[in-house]
DNA sequence: CATCGATGTTTAA
DNA sequence: TAAACCTCGATGC
């Protein structure tokens, strides 16, 4: 499920079971091999996630991976791997296998099955990563033309003496799509999508066609405070859960068109904006 | 076996 | 606004 909270994670696992090493870094499926070739050997310092993008820092070098609809990295490892099996969008779980080792003693990986963009590996284990929108080898200037275009991080610390919630807030009075719009736009805030977009307006009670520069200052703020919390939840459970009463429900909204509000009774609405689909409750979101 | 759809973004028209 | 990118699980025949 790439949200931002799934890069999180990403930034995380990577942090724990490839940086400080060397890695081995390839490009079976042939479309990265330029930049796999520049990686192989290195030593991954620091990954960090900024919106939904990951970022691998290695020396003046940055690889930049965007998940986009489809991405997923996959681990596999031994027992001193400690990695989930996938990271990004739902993938079938791996089948178990025996590890064996090479004659310095790292794990041999298994074949690459189909597409794999590429294949980074450590001493007890890999990765896998398929189907990304971007995976790239970035300069210094590169990376920071990236993250200058991107708006706060509700899971990263501020950059500025400005709270990124103060940005946020100016990001959205000046702008006049609706708030539906500005939430999906990553210049205003990075990280949501179109799950906790459905999902934070529900909770806030917001009309999502409400334009962005007529919020309400104090009502904005809340539901900075509200994808906060929702993402910092998403990367502690990995992945998206919003209704945190028990029970299989996990969406209010999201794909629950046609459905009664569980707040109001209001059937929930689904309409394309943009492209996406956006779903709301008629009812009881409104200002 | 074919088709559809998805948590996303960029580019062209 | 639509198409393209790119992968694969779900759905349907």
């Amino acid at each position: 499920m790439p949200e931002g909270h799934t890069l999180h994670r990403l930034a995380a696992q990577i942090n724990t079971v490839f940086v400080g090493r060397p890695w081995r870094v390839s490009s079976p499926q042939g479309r990265f091999t330029a930049g796999a070739q520049r990686l192989d050997g290195q030593t991954p310092e620091h990954a960090e996630a900024w919106g939904k993008h990951l970022f691998v820092h290695l020396g003046p070098e940055i690889w930049q991976v965007h998940l986009g609809l489809y991405g997923a990295f996959s681990f596999r490892g031994d027992a001193d791997f400690a990695a989930e099996t996938t990271i990004g969008a739902p993938r079938a779980a791996a089948v178990t296998f025996e590890p064996h080792y090479d004659a310095e003693g790292w794990l041999i990986p298994e074949p690459p099955q189909g597409a794999v963009r590429a294949r980074i590996s450590a001493r007890h284990g890999w990765a896998d990563l398929r189907g990304p929108a971007t995976c790239a080898v970035l300069q210094l200037a590169e990376y920071q033309k990236v993250i200058g275009r991107l708006g706060p991080d509700p899971l990263r610390q501020p950059r500025t003496d400005t709270t990124p919630r103060k940005d946020f807030l100016h990001n959205l009075s000046r702008r006049r799509i609706s708030i539906a719009a500005a939430l999906m736009d990553q210049a205003v805030i990075a990280g949501v999508g179109n799950i906790y977009r459905a999902e934070s307006l529900f909770l806030e009670q917001l009309d999502p066609h409400t334009p962005s520069n007529q919020l309400d200052p104090e009502r904005a703020a809340a539901l900075w405070d509200r994808l906060s919390e929702q993402l910092r939840d998403g990367v502690a459970e990995g992945r998206i859960r919003t209704v945190r009463t028990g029970g299989s429900r996990r969406h209010w909204v999201y794909k629950h068109q046609g459905t009664g509000c569980p707040r109001c009774g209001t059937l929930i609405a689904a309409a394309e904006l943009q492209g996406r689909r956006l779903y709301w409750c008629p009812g009881c979101q409104r200002d």
